[in-house]
This record gives structure tokens, C-alpha cells and sequence, in this order.
DNA sequence: ACACTCTCCTTAACGTTGTTAAGTGGCTGA
DNA sequence: TCAGCCACTTAACAACGTTAAGGAGAGTGT
């Protein structure tokens, strides 16, 4: 008899399950319920729930590499692009910030669409260590913008009540009036917001890590 | 005869606990029984499990604003203590940077901390929009940065296993020399990235928001 | 003096969760 | 034919968040 499961299909129906139940329902069973099997069964493909979320994680990169990769030339728009990209992908999937940045990815696959980027980066005449400074400032601040983006917005289109801009500007001591006002930017626009953000990073990679201009080294 | 417990010791003995079980660790019957008192117990303070992480993120940004918070006047010095205390107060605590991203304040007393930075903005020619939009986007580097630094060392002068550069490297297609060799790199030294980065993030704020020289609105 | 009420905690229990132990049926190779 | 592995199932465990019910003690009204 055919196996019924395999490691790529539990993953794929917890992804699926994770955008209706978000993280915090996704529970064994109910992904083996999904799956027409029994909690336990799991326990054959991945050693525990962790080792089933690194995998769910690792997925959804290899999924986004899976894209259109292309990655063109300069290395303003390689790590825009790869942001961009990144940001998209975890918007994908329910709580997907929170599940991405709680896990160890499982393999290397990734490697590739970041040799790439490295390669931009020098290309340009980048120290390495500098170009993988930029690349994971680039990288911290995407993950930590969607990851409050998806606490406003956990599921895409809705909005958490809790996150009310108007609530807030009332809340606010009267005293601190561009706080309050500030309400109005803090919780809206994240479209616009996250590109004008990532547009700051890559100006502050330009103006902070300027490479040499020849392909000479100092001695 | 007087109360046991209020909801101060409650969120202090949590966050004691946090320290010795981190985030996954910390149940409710661990946290009474630290406090002499049943689990049950806690639900006379507060609603939910929910509620009480709320009020330990809100208590961790409190106690940073405790501190010496003199903000100084170039909204540069402004944005780069606070995202530093911030950084710091969320290291200050085990999985601290988990706790706070998955929470919501319960109160506003940190608007006073928002209100100096914000009018250091004001007071340099930032419109409040671009202000906000600085603030937000240091403010996501932080909380991203500091996720990632909290999963390589979940506790201050520990190593997650998980995050060995070396294995990493060898573990790397060899084909991809640069992200192989980025892995020195990726996992180390985090106290001199975060700064870098941070600097990073100030000269992009720096260049891509430059304020009106003249204190003149163009009708 | 007594009863009433309010506060703050306990005891007991419920349903659910991740996880483990033990068992079971089908397929493969000798 | 039969041992042996694979890939599940059934049963059960401890632990979790949470709720229901109750009780001790202080304060108040009469």
C-alpha cells in the first residue's frame, strides 16, 4: 500500500490550515484531520511540531524563490527587490512574520537567491562584510515591519479592532498632541510605508557603505 | 485581612519568570506557584493569559522610560537612544522582543517618550508624516533586529546550537562562496551590527527626508 | 449581635494540546 | 512462506488555559 502521507504534503495542508486558523489554532490534530489521518501519523514524518514549522518556514522561502528571481544588476534594486519579495511572501500566509522569524530554516536552498544578491553587492565593489551588513539591516527591518503589520492586519483586507487609530489619538494623554496625532500615520498605509522605509535603508547603504570606487584594494 | 497579590507583583514575578523559562515556558501554574497562590488565582487580576503578556510588554517599555531618558536635542542623538534603550530593554529579558511584538500596550505612558522624539523631529523641519516615517522605520529595524539576535542567543552570553557559523558555512552549497563565507559574518557580533545598522537607518532618514531648510510652509 | 455583601482566593474539574507507547496490517525480499 | 520493515492507528499521559462553585475573612448596616 502506498504511503498515504509524505513530508512535502503535511507541510503544504499546514500552510493551508495556518491561513484559516492563524498560528495559534493550528494544532496537530487538525492538520492530521486535513490529511484524512491521525495525529500520531505525524510523528512519522517530523520528529515534532517545531521541526513541522522550520519546515513550513523553509517553505515559504523556497516558494518565493520559486518566483520570478531574476535579479537584475545593481544592487539597489537586487535588495529591493529581494525585500519586496520577502515581504509579499510573508504576507502570503496568516501570521506568516511570526512563523518565519520563530524558526530555523531547514536546509540551505535560499542560498542561492542570496549569493546572488552578495554577488550584486560586490559587483558594486562592496566589502563582503559590508554587503552582508546592508543585506540583513535591509532584512531586520523588513521582518519587524510586516511582523507589525500583520498584528494590525492579521488576516489580509480585515483589521484587528484593537489597532483603531481614532481610539488611540483619544487615549492619548491630551498633552501630547503629535503622539496623538500620529495615531493617524502609526496604523495605516502600509503599502507606502514600507516602501518609503525600504527606500530609506537603501539610501543609508548608499551614503554609509559607499564602495571604493576602483576595483583597487589598499594595501 | 489584606490582598495577596495585585497585578504589579503578578507582572513582576512573570517577568522574573520569564528570565528562568522563556516565553514557551511560562504557564500560568508556574507563575502562581512563584507567588504562593493557586493558578486560578490570577484570573481575579487579570483576564486571560493574554491580558498579562499585554501588561509585561507594557511594564518592559515602562521601566525603559524609567531610565535616564534625557532626549537630546538633534533628532539623530533623539532616535538613536531611544531605538538603543530599546534594543537594550528588550534584551533585558528572555525572548523580550517576542513578548513585545506579540502584544498589544495596554497603555499610553509611553507617549511622553513619543512626544519628545517626535518634537525632535518638529523642531529640526520634519514634516510630522516624515517624522512618524523615520520613527517607524527605526523603530521595525529594532524590534526585527533584535528577534533575530534573540534567537542566536536566547540568553545573554549563550549560543543557540542551531546557529553555528561554522556548520552553516560547510553545510552551504560550495558553489555559493559568498553566502557560505557570509556566515561568519551572519551570526556574530551583534552589539557592533546593531549600531552600524542603526547608523545605517539615521543617514537614510538623513538623506531621503531632508527637511525644509527655513521653518517657511510653501502654500 | 447578627446577617449581608464584597473581596480574593481555593478546590475541582473540563476540554484541548503536544507527545509517547504499544499494537496492527500491508508490502517486500529471501 | 515467513521475517521484517514501513506507515499508520488506538490508547493514554501529563500539562496547559480556563471556568464553575465555594469558602474564609473583612467591612457595613441594623
Amino acid at each position: 500500500m502506498p504511503p498515504k502521507l509524505d513530508r512535502a504534503q503535511v507541510v503544504d495542508a499546514a500552510l493551508r490550515l495556518l491561513d484559516e486558523t492563524g498560528l495559534e489554532g493550528l494544532t496537530l490534530r487538525r492538520i492530521a484531520t486535513e490529511l484524512d489521518v491521525k495525529a500520531p501519523a505525524l510523528y512519522w514524518h517530523f520528529a515534532n511540531k517545531q521541526a513541522l514549522l522550520d519546515e513550513m518556514a523553509t517553505e515559504m522561502l523556497r516558494r518565493m524563490y520559486a518566483g520570478p528571481v531574476a535579479v537584475p544588476g545593481s544592487w539597489q534594486e537586487a535588495i529591493t527587490i529581494t525585500c519586496r519579495t520577502l515581504r509579499t511572501a510573508l504576507l502570503g500566509y496568516r501570521d506568516g512574520a511570526k512563523v518565519f522569524s520563530g524558526t530555523r530554516l531547514t536546509d540551505y536552498g535560499h542560498a542561492e537567491g542570496q549569493e546572488a544578491l552578495l554577488a550584486a553587492f560586490r559587483r558594486a565593489g562592496f566589502e563582503l562584510a559590508d554587503a552582508v551588513l546592508a543585506f540583513t539591516t535591509a532584512y531586520a527591518f523588513t521582518t519587524g515591519f510586516v511582523i507589525e503589520e500583520q498584528a494590525v492586519h492579521p488576516v489580509r483586507g480585515e483589521r484587528a479592532p484593537d489597532y483603531d487609530p481614532d481610539r488611540r489619538a483619544a487615549a492619548i494623554d491630551p498633552g501630547h498632541q503629535l503622539a496623538a496625532a500620529a495615531s493617524r500615520e502609526l496604523f495605516g498605509d502600509f503599502e507606502r510605508r514600507f516602501e518609503r522605509g525600504l527606500a530609506i535603508v537603501v539610501a543609508g547603504i548608499e551614503v554609509s557603505l559607499r564602495p571604493e570606487p576602483s576595483p583597487l584594494d589598499p594595501p
